[in-house]
DNA sequence: TCACTTCATTCTGTTTTTGAGAACGAAAAG
DNA sequence: CTTTTCGTTCTCAAAAACAGAATGAAGTGA
């Protein structure tokens, strides 16, 4: 026995209005008809929505639940009505990539690459944390995430995560410091820029560091890469970073690497979700990723 | 030009499965209906949704989006049958709160006081996060929120956020302490348990300290009242709270009070949502509140 | 108190929408 | 080159949604 959204939808209207007649009204329809189809609905339920109190209607309490779930339904089904009634449909295809705000630009670029000035695509590039990611993914709002962690699907989410690439984090400084040594030295009393604690470079430097029995001194915690580089570029301070992340400076002398850390690497997976109709281009660029991006230069490509 | 539920659900059923023969099938019509009430579809919202290649059908760029809207839609609707479906309908009023998870408890039970132990009334008690509760609430899945901190409405989101409570924040801490002095004294080289930074106490903790220019030792920050009322009691350390969350340590002896901080308080806001149907059981909290919960001993009742 | 209005329900016959079946065509399979 | 599969279109039958009239219950006002 299937719910019937029409049914639901005048439920709705009179719910919101509070009046039978109103609600008619606004529907144009008549209340008599209003009122059958509202029976009928109560009727497959198997629950009265409405307590009738002489010629007053009140919503019951299975009413107030229903009436929760038929907000959301008519939201978004406005939301819909009003794009479509919006005119200015794409006529070509559109690509959604989520990305995680925090997540290199550079790698960004370079996996998008194949895509970038295709006339026949619009790439729809969002940034945000990966939960509003994977909500927009779960409702096909997004093609792909990017993310710098894998995360695990299940019956109701069926998430794929694929690593497609990985690249060794260093010790970022100005250039010319004088410097000997393994990473302990060099990072012994320092002032380091580091990544946010929820970023997993961040954890696996907090162990490294543990196992070393290494206290350096955090001189700023940053989320967002793009941003770690400017401080790093401006500040003088050494930082925990992919090189790749500050590649321009590097190669312009204002920066160094002072060394890789063992054990500690940015890691990008890509987060699909099945579904029936894969568009083209999501293929190709996962394709890609299998054949050649793993294997190539991780980033180098925008010289 | 309303949009036709019935015809979406159709559309949604054949983009999920990729056919249309399939689809008829479960759905359990002929697929020449079928491929009729999807065409009405197109028509009314202007737009193909399927690209139509010889016997092929693919997902259009309009359908995709509407795709993903339509997934929403029947995924919530097919919830809401399934809470139906389940039969074990309430015959109680549901009265559903939010509460924000850091929020002292005897505050809430406080509160909530007059619907305690009401045979006909049904008590829902989420703890969240503030957004996740004004989302909720938004959704109708909550009638009211307490909260710490006042939420601004608008036009999409009528919310009315009222102060029920405001209370005192001291320095808690073992009994029996030979302390003197103001609370700068008290403070003064002191490891402290204070709430996490985004607890509108801590915030005006830390720009008294400011003022003062105190640097308090930091022990642990802790969002949970409940969690810092047992490291409270157990580790010795001092802490900044509300007195009436250590209430029954207090009274025991295990803990004392050592002074108000100036101008810290900590608020308590009841926001609520403007709707057709208030319950009744509602409006006899909110009108408790106005008439008597400001004038009356903020919380005293369990003893 | 007694009209009078407002508001919701039920019944009946009409209109509109939905759906099955047949005929057709285009692509894949054998 | 036939056969099968799959989607579209057409026609007519079945199902539903609907309006209008009759009814009843509750407020309103002279």
């Amino acid at each position: 026995m299937k719910l019937n959204y029409h049914h639901l939808y005048y439920f709705w209207k009179v719910a919101r209005t509070g009046h039978l007649t109103r609600a008619a009204d606004s529907l144009h329809i008549s209340q008599s008809a209003l009122s059958g189809q509202i029976r009928k609905l109560e009727e497959s339920l198997g629950h009265d929505l409405f307590i009738r109190e002489g010629r007053r209607l009140k919503l019951s309490e299975a009413g107030r639940m229903a009436f929760s779930y038929a907000e959301e339904i008519f939201r978004q089904g406005e939301e819909l009505t009003a794009l479509f009634a919006s005119g200015a449909q794409p006529n070509r295809e559109i690509l959604r990539i989520g990305a995680v705000a925090t997540l290199s630009r550079n790698f960004q670029e370079g996996f998008l690459q194949p895509l970038l000035n295709r006339e026949d695509l619009e790439l729809s590039l969002q940034s945000s944390h990966i939960d509003e990611l994977l909500r927009r993914l779960s409702a096909h709002r997004l093609d792909l995430i990017l993310a710098n962690q894998a995360v695990q699907g299940d019956e109701q989410n069926p998430w794929r995560s694929r690593l497609i690439a990985k690249q060794p984090v260093s010790i970022i400084g100005p250039r010319g410091m004088d410097i000997q040594g393994d990473f302990s030295e060099v990072l012994r009393g320092r002032s380091l820029i580091v990544p946010g604690p929820d970023n997993n470079i961040r954890q696996a430097f907090d162990q490294l560091c543990e196992y070393h029995r290494l206290r350096p001194n955090i001189a700023a915690e940053v989320d967002d890469m793009a941003m770690m580089r400017l401080l790093t570029r401006d500040t003088g301070h050494f930082a925990i970073m992919p090189p790749v992340v500050v590649r321009d400076e590097m190669k312009s002398g204002a920066l160094a690497d002072y060394g890789a850390l063992p054990g500690v690497f940015e890691e990008f997976y890509a987060i699909s979700i099945r579904r029936q109709f894969e568009t083209p281009a999501l293929r190709e660029l996962l394709s890609q990723t299998e054949d050649n991006f793993l294997t190539r230069t991780p980033i180098g490509h925008s010289d």
